[in-house]
DNA sequence: CCCAAGTGAGTGAACACTCACTCATCATTG
DNA sequence: CAATGATGAGTGAGTGTTCACTCACTTGGG
């Protein structure tokens, strides 16, 4: 279970300096070329050699630093989920009403697939592989969300439904725009649609 | 390119008869322990030994059937592509209006994903490793839905704005659902949800 | 009696992971 | 303040295993 949170945002990130990272710690380095490689090829397509090229170390040096490949894997979905957990619980408290909060989770969820595309798209792919694991108490994003908009319908603020589906539904929203831009269906920022979107979101809520 | 359509539909798949598939030529029966396998595990988790022994055939039969496992994996991509293609390229045909359509095209993706759940999974999961193709003149079916998106705009039927931005968050009402059934997320079928989905759909498209 | 379908042991390559080793760092000593 | 020793990150050749794929062979329907 070492490892499992990095604690800092993942090393190499596009950032002010505009630094890709073949500086930064050994690790640092690890971590930001697998999260390249097994967002761009998956996990299974990608051999410990590649990472150690990329990341300019020798193969044994990844494990230093954490116990095996699958591990490494599990380390960076965790640090996205954690990094996203946070930011919705942060904009869900802060919402003044639904719809604010609609508009702020749509928000994160832009700026999250723009700050690093390849951790957001790592995310996207890898849902399916790590179920839920609800680690020390805290769900996943999903069902942080899923729980305001149970919420919302008991306090009338969204017409009555199955949360889950109306949930489900509204991140769709964003998700599948987030996954075509990756494929490369359409070019430019997801922030810049996010206005459009925060509305096709709560439609979506208050359709479903 | 051998193998790319199997032709009908995906032998394996639950039918009126009840049957899984232990029946069937070695051909159908590798298909179908190919696409079971690849949807749960991913492609490259998956080896061909245990292709084959899911198949009840031997290792070498599977390439007998396909140059590959590539190609095969390929050919099980194919195969639900086309397939949703056509049905697509129908409910847009024999639509009467921008509203009727969306039910129809909602429609097509909740009674795929109900048919054959692992056929459906599988596509899900694999959108990304497998591009668009565009054999034979014929688009991915995401393409034929952002042409008609288009088209509802210039006929004023739908207000304006990115036809791909439209697609994609329509889209993502009725695939996201989708993945958090297969997730665990919620139970039922995705029929049974079809009329609220092609309302939300419908509420994306025009708020987007 | 032919030929396509099916077989399964065999093959070289690639895999994840190990381990004995180097070396820079730095607190503890004489 | 130099000598010492402990520490742990970094190394890369080596290990056993598993992989996708091949091929000489068997078999049975037309």
């Amino acid at each position: 279970m070492a490892n499992a949170n990095t604690g800092d945002a993942l090393p190499g990130a596009p950032d002010p300096r505009g630094v890709t990272a073949v500086d930064g710690t050994a690790k640092a380095r690890i971590e930001r070329a697998a999260l390249v490689l097994f967002s761009q090829n998956g996990v299974d397509a990608v051999s410990t050699r590649e990472i150690a090229a990329a990341a300019q170390v020798a193969e044994g040096s990844i494990y230093r630093h954490f116990k095996s490949k699958e591990v490494l894997a599990e380390a960076l979905f965790e640090a996205i989920h954690s990094r996203l957990f946070d930011l919705v619980e942060t904009a869900l408290d802060d919402a003044d009403g639904f719809e604010d909060a609609v508009r702020r989770v749509v928000a994160v969820y832009c700026e999250a697939a723009d700050a690093d595309p390849a951790l957001f798209e790592y995310h996207l792919i890898h849902m399916f592989r790590f179920g839920r694991t609800d680690r020390e108490g805290r769900p996943d994003p999903v069902t942080l969300i899923a729980r305001a908009v149970a919420r919302a319908i008991e306090a009338g603020d969204c017409p009555s439904g199955d949360p889950e589906l109306k949930t489900a539904a509204a991140l769709g929203v964003v998700l599948q725009p987030a996954a075509h831009r990756m494929a490369g269906r359409f070019q430019g920022l997801m922030t810049a649609r996010k206005a459009e979107l925060a509305r096709a979101a709560l439609a979506a809520l208050k359709a479903a």
